[in-house]
DNA sequence: AAGTTATACAGGAAAAACACCCTTTTTTAA
DNA sequence: TTAAAAAAGGGTGTTTTTCCTGTATAACTT
């Protein structure tokens, strides 16, 4: 019997080492390897090819790189890979935001080791899963009030995850190899982007939206 | 052999599964069983003595009655027991807070399998009248990140709120009726006591200790 | 009563942040 | 391939922040 390879992508090691051995305790899988953040995990998929899992269980909030962006990646990058999202915090735009990136399912931390493993088995073998909350989730979402999505580009998030430090800007371009003129830029771009109006609005737009985690 | 029996409060069903089938694993140890929150594990205790265990693996945010509270009971009921934190998150105060109330050790969700069991082993072997050496051998793991709690007063605290705002010292001035060189005056021994070094300094050390509320 | 301490406040210099307008290079798309 | 757009870098001047070193006053202390 083949059974479906599983990554599993989580920043606290207890966890992620947990589920592993649960995993492997399901016929019809097996984990391949685990990650603690984002990064590890695209070195590992570009590395070759036998890293390469059927399923991927995801964290949400991860240093380095969140689950929302790898998620992203791996859509694009390798879209045969199914993404579950694996989280303790049922917020409902993190969980729609998971979706959107796509992921295919989404389970909460505190769910039961057999709906874990009837998750991936529904997951192997139809495709997706979900739980009846974001049925309900997705409904709401079609009844309209989500916010408008700003989407930011990557060196643009970098650097407000570094404006988010005590660095000045000076040294975030030594940080990100640019001329503290293009830092700069960044900056204007963002007030308007964002409407902000100093760094202060930076810092406390990118903890609302979770882009930084303190 | 005498296996020592572990509880473990957790909220999150799949966590709580996850580790205690690591626990199981252990020669050692052996789960007897486990809860979704304090009042649980209280009213376990209280039905029969053969519910009491050696050791309680406790996580500290849980609905009903959380670690802290249920950990306090215990120390107060149930001297003979140990209880070991458990938690996500590495907060300064959570872990003072969870020792202070007489948890033996403090363990980080993202801490290795093999580090669990050496300090449940130390636990159950060096008993519970000499824990010193445990709690300095686990809070090495969290070392650095214990610092005597901090009290701002009143208008410091104020302060410090309205610095997460994108007013101008100037403005944050006029809002509590002070001269700017009085405000700089609290900058600055918040510069200092904080140990930061510029106002985004303030503003996450603000998000981090929840002063304020993005 | 004299000394200590905490609080509110000042002046001024230097650094960082902010604003605005402009050029060159690189990417993207028609 | 060429026009347009986006990214990177630049100049200059203003405002804000930061970092000093002080002073006046009230409120405790002994």
């Amino acid at each position: 019997m083949i059974k479906y390879s599983v990554v599993i992508v989580d920043d606290h090691t207890l966890l992620s080492q947990a589920i592993e051995g649960m995993v492997n305790s399901f016929a019809k899988f097996k984990v391949l390897y685990t990650c603690k953040n984002g990064q590890e995990l695209t070195e590992k998929f570009s590395a070759s090819a036998q890293f390469i899992p059927d399923i991927v269980l995801m964290d949400i909030n991860m240093p380095i790189m969140n689950g929302i962006e790898t998620t992203e990646w791996i859509t694009e990058n390798h879209p045969s890979v199914d993404v579950m999202a694996l989280s303790v915090e049922d917020e409902d735009t993190t969980v729609l935001n998971m979706l959107k990136v796509g992921a295919i399912g989404y389970l909460l931390k505190d769910t039961e080791k057999a709906v874990l493993e009837k998750a991936l088995i529904e997951i192997a073998e139809n495709g997706f899963y979900h739980t009846k909350n974001i049925t309900n989730l997705l409904m709401q979402s079609v009844t309209g009030k989500i916010k408008p999505e700003i989407t930011l580009k990557d060196r643009e998030l970098t650097f407000l995850r570094l404006a988010c430090s005590e660095l000045t800007y000076k040294e975030i371009a030594d940080q990100m190899n640019l001329s503290p003129k293009t830092i700069d830029g960044y900056r204007d771009t963002l007030f308007t982007l964002l409407s902000v109006k100093n760094r202060v609005g930076l810092v406390m737009y990118a903890v609302k939206n979770k882009l930084y985690t303190p």
